[in-house]
DNA sequence: CACGTCATGTAAATAGTTACATGATTCC
DNA sequence: GGAATCATGTAACTATTTACATGACGTG
């Protein structure tokens, strides 16, 4: 009987997110973390593996040995019933305010320190990542789109649809920011 | 003379950012790193003053003594020639994929696990945030926007500009998905 | 036979948060 | 007189990254 007020993280909450789509050993984990849900947040396995160990203190998880190819046991991860309510329970929760971190945003706060031409080039390559993250978002949206579980509000396809849209909006807002500014750089190059 | 190659951390790069624009103590660093730049970058004091110790030891910023009210002496941060051009090096250098972290995501994309008049009411307050979210950042951008210094490239004021009109589009963009997501919901209400 | 993938762990370092500590001045 | 603000620092903890460690199997 572990600690039922044991708080979990919010890497605990993305593993059991993860977990309650389908299970997996903790490498598995590690790869799903990166491209899924690698979009909104990341873990190296080396944070993974003992939070899982945690999450099983918990009670939220419980492993089975089976058969692999690594060194050790290979383990498969099932999330339990109290890992269920655990997670729909954080789901719905207090919102705390986020702490924010966008270095993107940092970066351009000090453009100004730079010469016109450079913070052109910088926006340049601002734009191209955020048209590749736009085009691989609009693949996976595509990938799935058809499958009718997309529809349901209780399938994880739902909202792994809905997540993929605010991707894709927040994508496409930030390029035409950058084209936005490409022109604020340039109507003050002219005027200057 | 110090290490000339001493790497220096995204939190130094925003004090240097704070900095540039105009000297401070410590504890006004501290400050400015809630209002102005708080929507992208944060800091404790106890984060701070440790690293503005490493800037100075690095030779990017330096400080005087000043009277002031603290039980310690108080000091007078101001950026070095060293630290403009590190600055201005760090703007233009190569953006490398930055890890992403946004728990509203996160917890969106576990939403299948609760039910639909709950995950409802998560947008309605996601929304709520959004919105207060984007009136301060309209509030703060109707501030400066008759400054003529928002229009020149070269000066600080244009880069806060360019960075509130950022995050004024993407809580705009936040806000339309949360309207999306409740119509999803809705029509999978009525068609379930 | 070297390289990539499967597979799980630990160690050491940096980054960041929360809490502790001190003391003067101003405002209610 | 108590609370907020000015002002700087340290200690302890949690979160995260980077690097070390091991070893089987399949592919070119």
């Amino acid at each position: 009987m572990p600690a039922p007020g044991a708080a979990t993280s919010n890497l605990g909450f993305a593993i059991l997110g993860l977990l309650a789509r389908r299970e997996s050993t903790g490498y598995e984990v590690a790869q799903r973390m990166r491209q899924p849900i690698g979009y909104f947040w990341t873990a190296r396995h080396s944070q993974i593996y003992p939070e899982l160990n945690r999450l099983e203190a918990a009670g939220l998880v419980e492993h089975e040995v089976i058969d692999g190819a690594g060194p050790r046991p290979t383990k498969r991860y099932r999330i339990t019933g109290a890992g269920r309510e655990a997670l729909a329970a954080w789901v719905v929760g207090d919102l705390e305010p986020q702490p924010v971190r966008d270095l993107e945003v940092l970066r351009l706060w000090s453009v100004w320190a730079v010469d016109p031409a450079a913070a052109d080039d910088l926006v340049g390559r601002l734009e191209a990542t955020h048209r590749s993250a736009l085009n691989r978002y609009l693949a996976e949206l595509a990938e799935i789109a058809e499958d009718p579980g997309t529809r349901d509000p209780s399938n994880p396809l739902f909202a792994s649809r809905i997540t993929l849209e605010g991707g894709i909006r927040s994508q496409r807002t930030a390029l035409e920011w950058c084209a936005w500014m490409r022109a604020e750089l340039a109507s003050a190059e002219r005027h200057g």
